[in-house]
DNA sequence: GCCATTTCTATCCAGCTGGATAGTTTAATT
DNA sequence: AATTAAACTATCCAGCTGGATAGAAATGGC
């Protein structure tokens, strides 16, 4: 007993996720989110719960996305895997298809500096499920003699997360192109250096 | 000829680095950076001109303390004193003395995102000296034979500003403070791998 | 003591922000 | 066909933004 929406649920997170993305959360005001989603802003207001809530959403859903589909499977990824993702992080960069490459979770880390307790839990799960699956592949590796960690699987899944996290932010920062590659190289490297040859 | 300001140059910048870092570009208005500093937006506006401009002397009077002060130096460092460089930046979060701690170069990197050539070319500058001297200090013990490479001193040393904006990342992140240690303590373990015994 | 110059104070401005509200239109249930 | 719940359109709002401007106050050179 009630209108349609002129735009579903699914088609509005995707913009606003293509938004939020190239905009940022501030830098999106509530009339883009208007043309780009197709929602009203009334609506925005009465089914989302504003612009905040509406975000968390979009982040949701993004961190459910990328966990199914872009994060490394613990089970099945080698070390040698690990570092061609790495490499294909900033490669994509050139086919810069909003959805996929980047990443959201990364963007809000900067954009709201701890200041809102949602955001943080969301932050945190996006990097302890990184951590960890960065750990099993490790760990996995390791037991089976296929790799030599100079240190522990779990101190060495910390600076993989950390050149993840940097090789987002040169990504960002890179003045060309090549920059962000030769950085993703260089952990790839890195990586490959490990493998028993 | 003239009236005396109220809050001379340095004090000025020494307050916006203050605010600037807490808020970021955007967040501090010019009514906080009136309060924050002693000017005046009048005198922001023709001594400076203007938000953005004044924004930017400020970000170089903080690269050239850092560089000045707190990089580390290319000519005398180790890679020990190097890993002990890493770890201190996650524990002088503890003691968050602005003007020392953090980097300003950073947050710019995240408020900015390339689109003011201005900003850039200071990123680009922030870059390219640490990878400069992190090459340098790499170059140096790989040479006289105490450290021993996985990749070539240029790779590595990519790696190493990776792990540094990773790790500002994380301290960004952080939901407890000892995250970030935990990180910072991962990448100077990588860093003491590579060194003769 | 006067003058030129700069900074100060105090307004004013248009533009944008997220949000609220009132009245209209649409659709499914009965 | 009548009812009802939800989304639509079109305004309106206070608050904040960076910036402009006019007149008063202060300062150093003469």
């Amino acid at each position: 007993m009630a209108r349609k929406r002129k735009a579903d649920h699914e088609t509005a997170i995707a913009g606003a996720l293509a938004l939020f993305w190239e905009k940022g959360y501030t830098g999106a005001s509530t009339r883009e989110i208007e043309e780009k989603t197709g929602l009203t802003r009334f609506t925005l207001q009465t089914a989302y719960g504003g612009k905040e809530s509406f975000f968390l959403a979009t982040l949701d859903s993004y961190l459910n996305n990328a966990e199914a589909q872009h994060f490394p499977d613990a089970e099945t990824f080698t070390l040698s895997e690990l570092a061609e993702w790495f490499e294909s992080i900033a490669s994509e960069q050139k086919i810069p298809r909003v959805e996929d490459a980047g990443c959201l979770a990364f963007n809000s880390i900067s954009q709201f500096e701890r200041s809102d307790p949602e955001v943080n839990a969301r932050i945190a799960r996006y990097l302890e499920t990184l951590e960890g699956r960065f750990a099993a592949i490790l760990t996995r590796e390791a037991q089976a003699g296929t790799v030599h960690l100079p240190q522990s699987p779990e101190a060495a899944a910390q600076v993989l997360v950390g050149l993840l996290l940097g090789l987002h932010s040169v990504i960002k920062a890179r003045t060309e192109d090549a920059m962000a590659r030769s950085y993703a190289a260089a952990a790839a490297g890195l990586m490959r250096s490990w493998e028993v040859s």
